[in-house]
DNA sequence: AACTGTGGCCGTGGGT
DNA sequence: ACCCACGGCCAC
């Protein structure tokens, strides 16, 4: 089962370490869903690579662990309070002999992890993700008059509703009015309790809705038992970054506190499909809505207290519906990494990846009581990435994509690269079972009904698996890991970069043209088109090493390259756009249209049609007659104002949409994360969006239309180009006479820098 | 305290 | 007018 673990502890749904008793607590659901309580002694350990670390005294057993490397001396400690002076001790040996990089030269982890570790155990073995009691909770506040949120602090601000939602089909709503805010609070901690759940989830719960509940008990001095022993909600202050701001990281004895709105944002950091992380526009956007609701703005809310309207209720109840829709959504591949690796839940969801990788390695070798490498020994210098190259730009037609399938974790196994320091091969061997594991999954994802529950957890999995096993190359450059290894690192993608140019070769062997090319894919066309798309993929794996598997991508209709890792790729009639260049989120609306109609229209050949486009848009800016969207853009706050008022000072660094704010009476309205909306008005000035009369500055809005036909700059010759995207009239039968260059193949002549000359207006260039 | 990586384009704001 | 460092956002 290595490097998997035994079933041991099957349908554990939490452990925990209970400090008084020192005894580690297990809590199972057994199959009626009834939870069993299980105490278990343990001892505690952590590592040191010197014996001058290790504590003198009766209590410690130091064990030298087996192999050469450096981090060899496990200091057993018969009972907590033992442990922790152990360590105490250890520290400060180490700082006196190590300084800084004290903690490169120890392991340590939480009890419970270590415990997990040592047991060689996980949770959530053979349960599935919906066998986990979850609920999902909700406050809502009491914002006093005249103020944008509710602050904890304020007498005046109390809670008025709490809703809890349930995965088992029960929903509480529980009315301030009537209980009296201390009796919500109270009756939130009953219902928790006695429904006994394991996972207590909710939207921004760690940065809004925890704090403020913990503010608001500790003002009426009520305690929030919501331990499975009865213990209180504990905060421990030293933070994580939450987002962008840091929050206390909250813990409630044998359950897990899961809040979907970091897992929104990191799942929409490669999907993109979001425009905000608000819960109700994220449900929706997904489509995961459990039901049709009401919309209103937040501010109303406590206006619709004041005059008692009922829809409030209805609104506080679909918030709690929709948080637990988002967690269903977005826990199942937490969930399965839970059930891999020596970390609880909780943990899970906070841990970076490249630690998981690292971890599943410490597991191995603990668990053969081996020795360890230090951490951050073998991490030095610049690491080399993947290639990419523009190869050729302009438009092409009939275009072929093909990459190598998991190319770093296949290199690592075929060329067998590891970290140096592992003398166990523990990093090929877990990578070549969760590569299998993973394969397995999707395999029987083949099997399963689309739409049934087996086939989302079956995904769940795979995909789980997949960025764990990525994560294996990302951990060996990382400094501050365990078994990090740069050498190897690089070793992995210089022969990705050759694979990489062995693809090319074999296209333009095959008479192909190669269009773009980056890390592990190649887009190209071919002279014929009949190929079939095994033939295709044959032909570009030719002579590759054995075990690098080449996958046919996908066929397109046009491209449009424009610079590396910046591209349009058309598929019957949808735009696929690729690129900062082209999907920024900092668009303009302007830009996002110009890109549509500019591509649909050199799709039909209509240049006529496009530049009278572009003259009536520039038209429509000169006259002032433009959309809010199409002239909106945002800045992301990042710093407070305190902060920012700071960097003046010091660095002197000015930021004109933080200027626009920091004279505001309103300026606490933008938080951190939030967006402060502007457009630019006359004279190099900007205004804050709600400020909007269209009163925009013609000028700065005609360069950014004319720099957004710039990035179309090889549609066109470059005169051609200067004469389709002018203000300066062109009758529609000159306009009909240019034709793309796609549609009329020409030799590709020009360099950027002439065509940069071009547009210009240098006509002295002797391009023709 | 905790942390997966590199490659790339572009706008901004400061400097000369 | 140009250069440059930096941060934001994106591809893989």
């Amino acid at each position: 089962m290595w490097p998997f673990t035994e079933n041991r502890f099957d349908r554990v749904v939490a452990i925990e370490h209970d400090e008084q008793r020192d005894q580690f607590v297990q809590y199972k659901r057994n199959s009626q869903d009834i939870i069993e309580e299980t105490s278990i002694s343990s001892k505690h350990f952590f590592i040191v690579d010197t014996l001058d670390l290790c504590p003198l005294g009766s209590s410690y057993l130091v064990v030298e662990l087996v192999g050469e490397l450096p981090l060899r001396y496990l200091v057993l400690c018969d009972s907590y309070r033992d442990y922790l002076s152990a360590l105490r001790e250890a520290k400060s040996y180490g700082r006196a002999k190590y300084g800084e990089a004290m903690s490169d030269h120890m392991w340590q982890r939480s009890p419970v992890e270590a415990f997990l570790m040592r047991s060689g155990t996980t949770l959530f073995t053979n349960l599935q993700p919906h066998e986990l009691k979850v609920v999902a909770l909700d406050f809502e506040m009491y914002t006093s008059a005249g103020k944008h949120f509710a602050a904890s602090s304020d007498p005046m601000d109390k809670i008025i509703l709490a809703s809890l939602a349930d995965n088992r089909g029960q929903t509480y709503l529980l009315d301030e009015s009537l209980l009296g805010e201390a009796g919500l609070i109270k009756e939130v901690c009953r219902l928790i309790n006695q429904n006994d759940y394991d996972v207590i989830c909710g939207h921004n719960l760690v940065g809004f809705d925890l704090p403020y509940l913990t503010t608001r008990a500790q003002q009426l001095n009520i305690p929030l038992c919501l331990g499975r022993n009865r213990s209180v909600l504990k905060q421990r202050a030293i933070t994580r970054r939450y987002g962008l701001r840091e929050a206390p990281e909250f813990f409630v004895f044998g359950r897990h506190i899961i809040d979907t709105l970091p897992l929104l944002i990191s799942w929409d950091i490669t999907k993109r499909a979001l425009e905000n992380y608000r819960l109700k526009d994220a449900v929706i956007a997904l489509g995961i809505s459990p039901r049709d609701r009401r919309d209103f703005d937040r501010g109303d809310i406590s206006q619709m207290w004041d005059s008692k309207a009922a829809d409030l209720l209805d609104y506080a109840q679909a918030d709690a519906l929709d948080s637990l829709a988002l967690y269903s959504f977005l826990s199942p591949a937490l969930f399965f990494q839970t059930q891999m690796l020596p970390l609880t839940y909780q943990q899970c969801a906070a841990t970076g990846t490249g630690t998981k990788a690292d971890l599943s390695l410490i597991r191995a070798y603990l668990q053969k009581t081996h020795s360890l490498p230090l951490r951050g020994a073998h991490v030095l210098g610049e690491g080399r990435g993947g290639l990419t190259e523009a190869k050729s730009l302009g438009w092409h037609q009939d275009i072929h994509k093909a990459d190598v399938a998991s190319l770093y974790p296949s290199i690592c196994l075929s060329f067998n690269i590891k970290p140096r320091t592992d003398v166990l091969n523990a990093f090929p061997a877990v990578l070549k079972v969760l590569t299998e594991r993973r394969l397995e999954a999707k395999a029987s994802l083949k099997t399963l009904p689309p739409d049934g529950y087996e086939f989302k957890a079956t995904d769940a999995l795979q995909n789980s698996l997949k960025i764990l096993i990525n994560s294996f190359y990302g951990m060996l450059g990382t400094s501050g890991l365990y078994f990090s290894d740069s050498e190897a690192s690089n070793d992995i993608t210089t022969r990705g970069q050759e694979i990489l140019l062995k693809m090319v070769d074999n296209v333009e062997r095959a008479h192909g043209k190669v269009i773009e090319i980056d890390t592990d894919g190649i887009y190209f066309t071919l002279p014929e088109s009949t190929k079939t798309a095994h033939a295709i993929s044959c032909l570009v794996a030719e002579e590759l090493p054995p075990g690098i598997r080449v996958d046919y991508d996908g066929h397109y209709d046009y491209m449009y390259s424009y610079a590396p890792k910046n591209y349009l790729l058309v598929k019957n009639d949808l735009l696929i756009r690729k690129g900062v260049v082209f999907r920024s989120r900092r668009l303009f609306g302007l830009q996002n249209d110009f890109i549509v109609v500019c591509v649909d229209k050199l799709i039909r050949g209509d240049s006529a049609g496009l530049a009278a486009y572009y003259r009536q848009t520039a038209r429509r800016i000169r006259a002032r007659e433009v959309e809010f969207d199409s002239v909106i853009t945002y800045l992301v706050v990042d710093q407070t104002m305190a902060e920012y008022e700071e960097g003046l000072m010091t660095q002197g660094q000015r930021s004109r949409p933080l200027d626009l704010i920091a004279s505001r009476p309103d300026r606490d309205k933008w938080t951190l994360r939030s967006k402060i909306y502007y457009y630019h008005a006359g004279n190099g000035e900007i205004k804050l969006a709600e400020d909007f009369a269209k009163d925009i500055d013609p000028s700065y809005y005609l360069e950014l239309l004319r720099k957004t036909a710039e990035k179309f700059l090889y549609i066109f010759s470059p005169q051609d180009w200067y004469r389709i995207f002018s203000e300066t009239p062109l009758s529609d039968e000159e306009a009909r006479l240019i034709r793309p260059w796609f549609f009329v193949p020409r030799q590709m002549p020009a360099t950027l820098a002439e065509y940069e000359r071009v547009i210009k207006g240098d006509f002295q260039l002797r391009l023709f």
